[in-house]
RNA sequence: GGGCUAUUAGCUCAGUUGGUUAGAGCGCUUCCUUGACAUGGAAGAGGUCAGUGGUUCGAAUCCACUAUAGCCCACCA
């Protein structure tokens, strides 16, 4: 082997190899099926932290139940992310001075395909870097001709169930993107803004202009003042006295002179502002339903992109709408109409993909219903049938689907799946493609002669998510019925961030029960989002985000897989920095130097045994005890996975490799009396360590399993068993008890011990020392090994209890005496002597209390009690030594 | 305005149904390098488990309130 591990070589090869040998892939068979689909980046998207934990998570998952024998799918994917990828477009248009429009809408969409194809493949090949056994056989795109096959039947199904409709409704809209948004596309930022108070003259009073203004007029409160061309009416509380004389009268609009009626709804808060509030219905949610109960007028005053409009008024016609504000306070201000100004902080909603501030427009649009739809994936979830882990998140989903509004499916854009509705005057044709719209349009007229020229089909895309909704059984096929879908249908595990949870994972429930009448998945396990070391938000704009592929560059990808794994827990969000990346590569260096030693020892010591042929009595008790430990972490692991703890996996794992293989077991090796044996042993243990690590850390597995011989050239280790331990067999067979795993950690614990004395009394490794130990066990077997290890000139066993006047610690093993001969500053020992007899007196203290309180032995566990009387004799005995030990400084 | 979560060593976090003298990694201190690995080994310092009150023989763990931080939802102009 070589000196290092060369990671990108490594990692480059074993990627290419698992590909190109279909490892990934898996067909249907009678093995039982665990499938998963990843959440699709977007075809924009390039790699990110999120990603990098998200995929690792679910890797880990994919190749422990691969290796536990599951026919194994986990399918890949990007969204065509309509919005996103046509602002991508659009950009690089804008720098050739065009805009979409001077295309054409068949041109600009060749010019995303194009654009897709050139660099749509981006993360696609990122993924790989990290490691991931997705199954690219199987690659799908939510925008391919399969998944619009999928949407236009879905579309046309929910159309003629009654569960698409389409309205006139106020919107979300985007005035960058030019595009509807739904409820939850819109994010809502604090804004430090105003509230600007405006006098709205009472018609019939002798309210003039200018100057005159008097108790003749009423103040309303608003944000946006540049909405005031629109309003339509002023309101008030109908139960507030204040103003029951004036409802029913009219108020002049200002600067417009337009009448306008004052009206009483319950929608107005007699507390806030004035308690009057303008009502605009075109441009605000809540005015548009006031505007509709009390039937008012909708003035639209704004253009698409943000603009007012000739509706505005002459003057602010063409003006940005921020700019109209601007100009509007000052009119109203140089009018006499302001009253006063107050600050205001509120809460104002931004495009989540642009961040552009968010408006609210009239316009007709395309919805689901979506309470028919909820129903029964509540149900779902509340049966058990479908479970959140962790469980909490159970709430969140009951709370958002019983509040659920319906979705605004309509986008107008035009990259993404084009709403299936063709129009013939005032008729609307719902079908999944133009032809049968058509043959429906012949039929309903009784005009043969219609041809698709006179049809007009929608000009608006479907939301994106109307795709993603489907992902989990569009991918498989849907609406064929293929041997794929009813073999990995119903998913296994979703594995996502918490942030998708209302855009994704809920809709999906939805969509798969209603089409498939089936839940799509039967775990959901939400995961926390990766922050920045300050625990803020990781954004490019800020810098201060990490590139998983840097990292992966700079570490490699099993450093980044392990390290991201051992920090993350799903029970809250991560934070990161650099460094903890170094904890990962650490790992990858001590694996490749453990496999080094096992190589070099193997070649020294030649023949070693067969582990089948070996009796109880061919093992010591710390060959036991390394089969011990295997034995337990193969069971650990499997606990520990089965319920998504991904980071206690990391930590067993790592403690097991490091700590009882490396520490422990390796430099037991190295003065092992029967090397054949030992190396046998960790032969085995070896490799088991390795297939328990591979999910966590794939390539470097992979690579050392073969340097190592365990695997020809044509096998993966990706297709091993996941180690489950020993048989029982085998176990008895060679004496594997508690008992001595028990003894193996106690000797362990006494070695410590002399170690810790020695650095106490200052006495270097590398002096050869006369040790006691007071002990009524058996531990003849054991003076040579301890011998070695505790590097002793001699080791003298005395019995239990034995008064040596000597440095000691305790331990279960036993009492370890260190002879100090010509040592050491006698005030400095008696001092620590004083300080630890002080704690040891306080813990006896407050154990005395406990056992001689009546209710804890009467209430605690016997093994509880038992336990307490033990450390308390163990204590008062150590408590012995230290006093003679005491006087030696005295 | 509703809801959720967090608060444990200097930092990042474990601590599974209440019973440890509260743990890990990093950082820090001391010692150890020709013998797999200094990306290493050994030992150690460091915490009244945010605060207050309660339940209990016993609380980091359960309950209530408070404080602080973060997130989500929500139409108060």
């Amino acid at each position: 082997m070589e000196k290092q591990y060369d990671a990108k070589a490594a990692e480059a090869k074993w990627y290419k190899f698992w590909e190109d040998n279909g490892h990934f892939h898996e067909t249907p068979d009678t093995r039982t099926p665990y499938s998963v689909v990843i959440p699709p980046p977007n075809v924009t998207g390039i790699l990110h932290m999120g990603h990098a934990l998200n995929q690792t998570i679910q890797d880990i998952i994919v190749r422990w139940r691969r290796m536990s024998g599951y026919n194994t799918l986990w399918l890949p994917g990007t969204d065509h992310a309509g919005i996103a990828t046509q602002n991508v477009v659009e950009k690089a248009l804008k720098k050739e001075g065009k805009r979409r429009q001077d295309l054409g809408r068949e041109k600009f969409l060749e010019r995303v395909w194009d654009w897709k194809k050139q660099y749509g493949g981006t993360i696609v090949h990122q993924q790989r870097m990290l490691g991931n056994s997705t199954d690219w056989a199987r690659e799908r795109f939510t925008f391919d001709d399969g998944c619009n096959k999928a949407v236009m039947k879905v579309f046309k199904q929910l159309f003629d169930e009654g569960l698409i409709y389409k309205g006139n409704y106020i919107v979300n809209w985007c005035p960058r993107c030019g595009t509807a948004l739904a409820n939850d596309e819109v994010e809502h930022e604090a804004n430090h803004g105003h509230l600007w108070y405006v006098r709205y003259p009472v018609v019939g009073s002798t309210a003039g202009v200018k100057g005159e203004l008097n108790k003749d007029y009423i103040v309303v409160a608003t944000t946006r003042p540049e909405t005031l061309p629109g309003d339509t009416a002023v309101a008030v509380n109908p139960k507030d006295e204040r103003f029951a004389a004036i409802v029913g009268k009219n108020v002049i609009l200002p600067l417009t002179g337009r009448e306008i009626p004052i009206l009483a709804d319950d929608y107005v808060e007699k507390e806030f502002g004035t308690g009057i509030v303008k009502i605009t219905p075109a441009h605000d949610p809540n005015d548009f339903l006031v505007g509709k109960r009390h039937g008012l007028e909708e003035i639209n005053i704004m253009t698409d992109d943000g603009h007012m409009n000739e509706l505005a008024g002459e003057k602010y016609c063409g003006m940005d709408r921020f700019e109209c504000r601007k100009a509007l306070v000052a009119d109203l201000e140089e009018g006499g109409y302001l009253d006063h100004i107050e600050d205001y902080d509120n809460q104002v909603g931004h495009c989540y993909r642009c961040h552009e501030v968010v408006e609210s427009r009239l316009s007709k649009q395309w919805f689901v219903k979506m309470k028919p739809l909820a129903e029964p994936a509540i149900e779902a979830v509340k049966s058990g049938e479908v479970k959140f882990v962790p469980k909490r998140w159970e709430n969140i989903y009951f709370n958002w689907m019983n509040n659920i509004q319906d979705w605004c499916i309509s986008r107008q854009l035009w990259w993404g799946h084009r709403i299936p509705a063709w129009y013939l005057g005032e008729d609307i044709f719902v079908a999944e493609t133009a032809e049968e719209a058509l043959k429906a349009a012949q039929e309903k007229t009784g005009n043969a002669a219609l041809t698709l020229n006179d049809l007009e089909q929608d000009p608006d895309v479907l939301d994106t998510w109307f795709s993603s909704w489907l992902w989990p059984f569009e991918t498989l096929g849907w609406p064929e019925k293929t041997e794929d879908l009813d073999y990995y249908y119903p998913t296994a595990d979703l594995v996502t961030a918490q942030d998708i949870i209302f855009f994704w994972v809920a809709r999906m429930m939805m969509a798969g029960i209603h089409f498939m009448k089936k839940p799509p998945f039967k775990n959901i396990v939400i995961h926390g989002i990766v922050r920045a070391a300050d625990g803020s938000k990781m954004s490019k704009s800020k810098g201060n985000s990490l590139d998983p592929l840097e990292l992966i560059s700079q570490y490699s990808a099993d450093a980044l897989r392990f390290s991201i794994a051992l920090i993350t827990s799903l029970d809250c969000d991560t934070k990161v920095n650099k460094e903890k990346f170094e904890i990962g590569r650490n790992f990858t260096t001590k694996i490749w130097n453990a496999a080094k030693f096992f190589e070099m020892k193997t070649a020294e010591v030649g023949a070693i045994s067969k582990l089948d042929t070996l009796k109880a009595e061919d093992l010591s008790s710390d060959d036991k005890h390394m089969l011990i430990a295997t034995e337990k972490a193969c069971e650990k692991m499997k606990a520990i996975l089965e319920s998504y703890r991904i980071q206690d996996g990391a930590l067993a794992v790592y403690d097991f490799f490091w700590t009882q293989i490396c520490d422990w077991y390796v430099e037991y090796l190295k003065d092992s009396p029967n090397k054949a044996v030992s190396l046998a042993i960790l032969k085995d243990v070896f490799y088991k360590a390795l297939k328990l690590l591979h999910p966590y850390m794939p390539f470097v597995t992979e690579e050392v399993a073969h340097q190592l011989g365990y695997l020809n050239a044509e096998e993966t280790i990706m297709k091993a068993d996941y180690p489950t331990g020993y048989s029982a067999a085998e176990k008895a067979e060679w004496g594997l008890t508690e008992e001595v795993y028990e003894f193996v950690n106690s000797k362990r614990e006494a070695i410590t011990a002399l170690r810790a004395l020695r650095a106490e009394y200052k006495v270097t490794p590398s002096t050869f020392v006369k040790v006691s130990i007071a002990t009524d066990k058996d531990i003849a077997g054991e003076i040579a090994s301890l011998k070695k290890a505790m590097r002793a000139e001699s080791i003298e066993v005395v019995p239990a209890g034995a008064d040596l006047a000597m440095p000691s610690k305790m331990t279960a093993f036993g009492t370890v005496y260190l002879s100090l001969e010509g040592l050491v500053d006698k005030q400095a020992e008696a001092k620590r002597i004083a300080g630890e007899l002080a704690k040891l007196a306080g813990f006896i203290k407050t154990s005395e209390a406990k056992l001689s309180n009546e209710n804890f032995v009467a209430h605690a566990p016997a093994a509880v009690v038992e336990d307490a009387r033990k450390k308390l004799a163990e204590n008062k005995e150590k408590v012995q030594q230290l006093e003679k030990l005491a006087k030696l400084f005295a």
